[in-house]
DNA sequence: AGCACGCCGACT
DNA sequence: GTCGGCGTGCTC
């Protein structure tokens, strides 16, 4: 062993705001490859980094003799793989985040804190895993070889995905068997080599343990069940360590996750499936907003890896990206639903025409009726927690603002508190208005709450088959807070304890109830007039993802004899939204709103970013922005030609929690001029920084979700 | 961002 | 005389 201290390039978590650079050089007895954990001192702290490739030219070094030395090697780890860290340094490039930031954030949270000991220990402890995981594989062996006949339009699809190298967007309406194809791609996957690993994304937490039952149903009779690991924010940290772990050494030949899941090392990854590819939840919305399905494209090309993005109503973007003239990836369609199911049909309601304030169109009223008379159940949905939206004093005009936020608290019965959605500030409902003393304040709008009340005085007297009282629940982000509330909830559902189900749009996505044979969006206008261009989109995905709840047991509906219906009720049934709705035409809808974006040169006819600036006022805020153009002008930032900065504007809800809040987009044709701008742009926005007093952060959004 | 150091008011 | 308020400054 040397008895030169070599330095090394180590990357640190470092603050975005601190303007530390990420890697730090320390000094070590011997080289150490890049991507080996190490712990080092940091101030007076001693925290977690990883070796980073040395970077020869310009890295900002302190002077050698005030290097620090590494404190420890977490042995027995094998260093973190070059794709790991490509996946890394892309990220923190082309999401403008600090390299620290990203590398630490991809890593499991125990993992920071352990020290090399208890690592060690952690690593020596693996083995029960491994003997619980054979002794579940055993009972799960039976019954499960069955052969799996797939229908014509899997058989073709899953050839093509075999035979070619995508990417590849999987159009398949709802109940069309997409999974099922990912199923015979990871089998695929897993059978060209002993060591290969997939990973599967999914939107949301919701929707990871049934297809978690799903995969291991099928492959831990063959791999074992340690070979399936899950990978989200709802687990513990030591569970979440855990899965790392065994995606790291390659023992987990399956990690499904969320889209937390892209960070995890995979060294031996074959094929990448994000499964609702054009779910908003891909992107994350706080910190390094990233995007982990656009991330997984760039990991499958970096790693040779298979993808399949799938959804039924696929994001514009990727769409336009598998048009036969881009084919920038393949497509492949599954229009028909399995067996004798058949798509819902359309029914929509013209408010104009219905009795002044009805809430249920009499028509919706009667046909949920029957369908909960013959036993069979319904979803309405009302994208609105809460009772009202709004308390509101007719004498004096009061209205339940919140102190902090340039929004209106919401009303909830339940417990009877006013709560703003936005920062959380709760209290209790006055007696009277706090303005008047007006003791008649009234809830103005409607929320889950108030139609979950509504529907069941409305359906007091309708009786079930199995002659009890209609029964109606509601299911929101209030009711399943708790750890498994809405599995329970959902267990209620399937066990035929409900018959209404009131929902948000949480309970549209994916879940699979046997017996709705009819949903219901009570109010979704709003996103029709949207300022936000992406609000149709979301819209048609919903409805039709809604709509695809209804009749999925093809069984069932057959000995019903009834059809699956989706009802809409809207004050703009001539909307050419519903026009293709009614057809379940996505791709006539695409091409129409492709049409429009593509006049308008919007996105993926431009790319876009977000500086967002937040301060004590909005002045303040407006002129951090203002600023930082003058700055980008006056330095001649390169790209600067080709993009396009728009004035500062306030959000929406432009204060929240007593912070103002502004922001400035930024549009160009070319993505690397874009890139390059925000990147030559970043180290003036942290000067700028300095000269504003009220700032209380900025931060960049590169292709971000709504405007 | 943490977490120090640092310099002035109300408590044992 | 000490505990502690959060203002300023640094982290290889």
């Amino acid at each position: 062993m040397s008895t030169f201290l070599v330095p090394l390039q180590v990357v640190v978590q470092t603050p975005a705001h601190s303007g530390v650079a990420a890697t730090l050089t320390y000094t070590h007895t011997e080289p150490l490859p890049a991507g080996t954990l190490v712990r080092v001192p940091l101030g007076t702290r001693e925290v977690l980094g990883v070796v980073w490739d040395p970077r020869s030219e310009d890295a900002p070094q302190a002077e050698p003799s005030r290097l620090r030395a590494i404190t420890a090697v977490l042995q027995g780890l094998a260093p973190l793989d070059d794709g790991w860290r490509r996946l890394v340094g892309f990220a923190a490039g082309y999401y403008q985040r600090n390299l620290g930031e990203i590398a630490l954030m991809a890593l499991p949270p125990s993992l920071r804190g352990l020290s090399a000991e208890q690592l060690a220990r952690r690593l020596r402890r693996k083995p029960d895993a491994r003997v619980a995981g054979i002794r579940a594989c055993a009972q799960a062996d039976e019954g499960n070889l069955v052969s799996i006949a797939l229908s014509a339009e899997q058989e073709s699809v899953t050839a093509e995905i075999d035979a070619q190298t995508g990417p590849f967007l999987l159009f398949g309406s709802t109940g069309s068997g997409k999974t099922e194809v990912y199923l015979q791609a990871v089998a695929a996957a897993l059978a060209a080599d002993g060591e290969n690993q997939v990973l599967v994304l999914v939107p949301e937490i919701n929707l990871t343990p049934q297809l978690e039952a799903r995969f291991r149903a099928r492959f831990a009779p063959l791999y074992g069940q340690a070979a399936i690991v899950s990978l989200h924010s709802g687990m513990t940290h030591p569970q979440r360590l855990g899965s790392w772990l065994a995606a790291h050494t390659g023992s987990a030949r399956i990690v499904l996750g969320t889209r937390m899941a892209i960070f995890a090392s995979l060294p031996r990854l074959a094929l990448i499936v994000v499964d609702e590819e054009h779910d908003a939840s891909y992107k994350q919305q706080e910190g390094a907003r990233y995007s982990a399905r656009d991330l997984a494209v760039w990991r499958a090309r970096d790693a040779g890896a298979k993808l399949i993005l799938g959804s039924a109503t696929p994001s514009l973007e990727s769409w336009h990206a598998s048009e036969p003239a881009i084919a920038r990836y393949r497509r492949l369609c599954m229009p028909s639903r399995i067996g004798a199911a058949c798509l819902p049909r359309l029914r929509l309601v013209d408010m104009g025409q219905q009795p002044r304030k009805a809430v249920f169109a009499p028509a919706l009223l009667a046909a949920i009726t029957e369908r909960v008379e013959r036993g069979e159940q319904c979803l309405v949905l009302l994208n609105r927690r809460g009772y009202a939206p709004v308390l509101h004093c007719h004498a004096c005009g009061w209205k339940s603002d919140c102190p902090q936020c340039s929004a209106t608290r919401v009303f909830h019965k339940t417990d009877r508190s006013l709560r703003c959605h936005h920062c959380g500030l709760a209290s209790g409902v006055p007696r009277a208005c706090p303005d008047c003393g007006n003791p008649d304040i009234l809830p103005v709008g409607r929320g889950t709450e108030q139609l979950q009340e509504q529907l069941a005085q409305l359906l007091r007297n309708v009786i079930t088959p199995e002659r009890r009282a209609a029964r109606v629940a509601r299911i929101d982000a209030d009711t399943t807070r708790a750890r498994g509330a809405l599995q329970a909830q959902l267990a209620q559902v399937h066990a035929g304890d409900i018959d209404v189900l009131v929902g948000t749009q949480m309970v549209a996505k994916g879940h699979d109830f046997r017996r709705i044979t009819l949903v219901a969006a009570v109010q979704p206008d709003s996103a029709l007039f949207s300022s936000d261009f992406r609000a149709p989109e979301r819209l048609f995905a919903l409805l039709m993802q809604a709509g695809g709840r209804a009749g999925r047991d093809a069984g069932y509906m057959a000995a019903h004899g009834s059809a699956p219906e989706l009802w809409v009720q809207t004050w703009h049934p001539e909307h050419p939204l519903f026009a293709a709705l009614r057809e379940h035409d996505y791709p006539a809808f695409a091409a129409r709103q492709l049409a429009e974006r593509e006049a308008a040169a919007m996105p993926p006819w431009s790319h876009q970013a977000l500086l967002r600036a937040d301060a004590r006022t909005q002045e303040a805020a407006q002129a951090f922005l203002q600023a930082a153009v003058e700055a980008a002008r006056a330095a001649q930032l390169p790209g600067l030609a080709q993009v396009f900065l728009y004035p500062p504007v306030p959000l929406a809800v432009q204060r929240v929690a007593n912070v103002e809040r502004a922001q400035m987009l930024l549009e160009s044709g070319n993505r690397r001029a874009l890139q390059h701008f925000l990147t030559a742009w970043q180290p003036l926005l942290h000067a700028e920084r300095a000269h504003h007093k009220g700032l209380v952060r900025w931060l960049v959004d590169v292709d971000p979700q709504a405007i």
